[in-house]
DNA sequence: ACTGCATATAGACATTCATCAATACATTTA
DNA sequence: TAAATGTATTGATGAATGTCTATATGCAGT
């Protein structure tokens, strides 16, 4: 089973993506499920430019994936950079990731 | 077993005080153990106010803790609030928590 | 009381950043 | 091709913030 390993560099972005209290409720949306631009912008009283710059933070980030589908742009969340966050972050905050040891026969 | 609740407002402070590349550096090195502002000052390059600072924005987001000993003053991390912090960062995240229900006899 | 050390505060400065209006770019449809 | 729609970029602006120097405050030893 692989494991994805953050460089500070990666961990500091995602860390000040979270940051924004906007943008990481907008993540929380897609958490939901995965959605277009104006579906966000729907949700929330930002400009769409607002929310379409919210959108490439978090993707920049690595926490979300970004599809193009004709004119409609998909956003999704990427659950495993998610995890590798919060993996990291137990790393560096002293508190024991529970990781569940493979048990060698 | 207690388990402390975060709210919205405390969460999004924290995820500040994380935020910030220093400020994580400082509180990493609070970790490991409980030091005074000058212990904290003599392993970064940025002047005592700025150390100062930093520690007061951490502990005023509630992931440190402040006692006052003579001229010294003394911080150390609360692992109660980070590990409220996390689970919670998990939840919002949706990822599931890894709780370890009490095993019912 | 004076000196020295530890910490906090005040004020200033530069940078970052969240936001918006306006506009450009891209794609679908009439 | 023209109009409409979804998205991104540009440029501007006000607010937040990380940092510094200088200074204040508080405590300990002489």
């Amino acid at each position: 089973m692989w494991v994805m390993k953050l460089a500070t560099e990666e961990f500091d972005r995602i860390s000040k993506a979270l940051a924004d209290p906007q943008r990481r409720e907008i993540l929380q949306k897609l958490v939901a499920r995965r959605m277009n631009c104006s579906d966000v912008h729907a949700m929330f009283n930002v400009s769409q430019p607002t929310v379409s710059h919210h959108l490439k933070e978090l993707a920049t980030a690595g926490i979300l994936d970004k599809e193009k589908q004709g004119q409609f742009c998909f956003y999704q969340v990427r659950a495993d950079v998610l995890s590798a966050y919060v993996t990291e972050l137990q790393r560096r905050l002293g508190l024991g990731a529970i990781t569940v040891a493979p048990r060698i026969k």
